[in-house]
DNA sequence: ACCTGAACACCGTTCAAGT
DNA sequence: ACCTGAACACCGTTCAAGT
């Protein structure tokens, strides 16, 4: 604010004289997800944020206690975004809004591979993760079941979307992410070693190596879910 | 073998001069293991092993490409601990076979946890990770689905359990682990936390404080992986 | 074939000093 | 109140040299 001033006229727009650098915490998480999406948590370093703002190291530490902290914070800033993609869910169907939710979940964590390990780890400091826990909360509420049972329910829901999430964010080692080589190719190559095994020994791999290599994760996770979701609603209806 | 001499008569035990270090796979992944155990996958450094193992720190890297493939296989070699524990799993009830695996996996994840996030990460390097998926899988395919139906489901149940036993196990934030706050005063201050809020904008918060202060991780990971099986059975059953 | 210490190129975090 | 550069105490990994 002290900052600002009339351009004079005819000035080209440089930056004047070079004044030190002034953060937020709003700009110190984006700086930090922009790194994150760009080269995932092993890039984000405080050096390199640092850099990215502008500013010095030690600048950092003014807005958050450390670099698990920072990860914390930018990975529930972005889970905010959530609530705008599930805005309209409320329909008369408990258990579809369960699907809403949890998808909208997976495909906000699903390109993010940095983002699954980070989500729902410490309420008392992120804020949107609690607000998505109580979301989901509230519709198994509607499904009619004890305290316990609704407690099991959202904590299995939640536990199922960041694990199965984290766990497929993760898939990819290194060089897929950098483009040296695509999925396809990734999948191909398993499926090759898996081939190759004992058929005797591993019928269960020589069974599913074929569904593998052509498998889609959101196609793999909406049928996991879809699972736990039918054995929540048995549980439901036999409860009323 | 070039060591082996017969003690001479009267001669105290004692090491004699200090030969150079001499390791194995087994002992550096063993040696791993005992400081995962102690100290978390943060203590884990290729220093403190190799100080450990008595030798220097380069020799760890005859027998590991790096720190990442040596928490992937001390990983994995911890996982074949499960096998022992379930070699008598096999009853005519495939579903009651699939909880049985997916309990024991539960149990050694959860009071190791930084075993979560290194298990079945890279089947080509983590031979009992392979293992375990098959055997999950062989038992999915008494279940009369489709290959398609197997995949999906296997798949689920193993995202269930490493999601939700990750999840759980890096639950204590640092001061439970070292033991200066108890399970109970850490589970206590959240609900404290909880109680705190505004019971009109999070009910569902409200409505299970009561049971999450008091709850039990194997009852929670339990009755999740039974909505999973019920679901899992539900779809068995219209299969046939 | 396997082990070694030293060196390299990084890290996260702290601190005294600035504005 | 917020930012800075330099310093500290670590890291993982490599390498030339040993046995």
């Amino acid at each position: 604010m002290a900052e600002q001033r009339t351009e004079s006229a005819g000035r080209p727009r440089q930056p004047r004289t070079r004044t030190r650098a002034s953060h937020s915490l709003e700009s110190v998480l984006a700086g930090a997800v922009e790194i994150l999406d760009e080269s995932g948590a092993q890039g984000l370093t405080i050096r390199a944020l640092a850099a990215r703002l502008g500013g010095g190291v030690a600048s950092v530490y003014w807005y958050v206690s450390g670099r698990e902290e920072l990860l914390d914070l930018a990975a529930d800033s972005v889970l905010g975004g959530i609530f705008d993609q599930i805005a309209d869910v409320g329909s008369d169907d408990p258990i579809d809004d369960l699907r809403a939710i949890a998808m909208a979940m997976f495909d906000t964590i699903v390109d993010r591979p940095w983002l699954g390990a980070y989500v729902l780890r410490d309420t008392g400091l992120q804020v949107h993760s609690l607000q998505l826990y109580e979301r989901i909360g509230e519709e198994v509420m509607r499904l009619g079941l004890t305290p316990r049972q609704v407690f099991h329910a959202t904590s299995a829901v939640v536990g199922f979307v960041i694990g199965t999430a984290a766990d497929l964010g993760q898939e990819p080692p290194a060089a897929v992410v950098s483009g040296e080589v695509t999925r396809e190719e990734y999948l191909a190559r398993i499926a090759g070693e898996w081939r190759a095994l004992d058929a005797t020994a591993y019928p269960f791999i020589n069974h599913i190596v074929g569904e593998f290599e052509r498998h889609n994760d959101r196609d793999q996770f909406a049928a996991g879910l879809d699972l736990l979701l039918a054995g929540l609603r048995l549980q439901s209806e036999s409860a009323r």
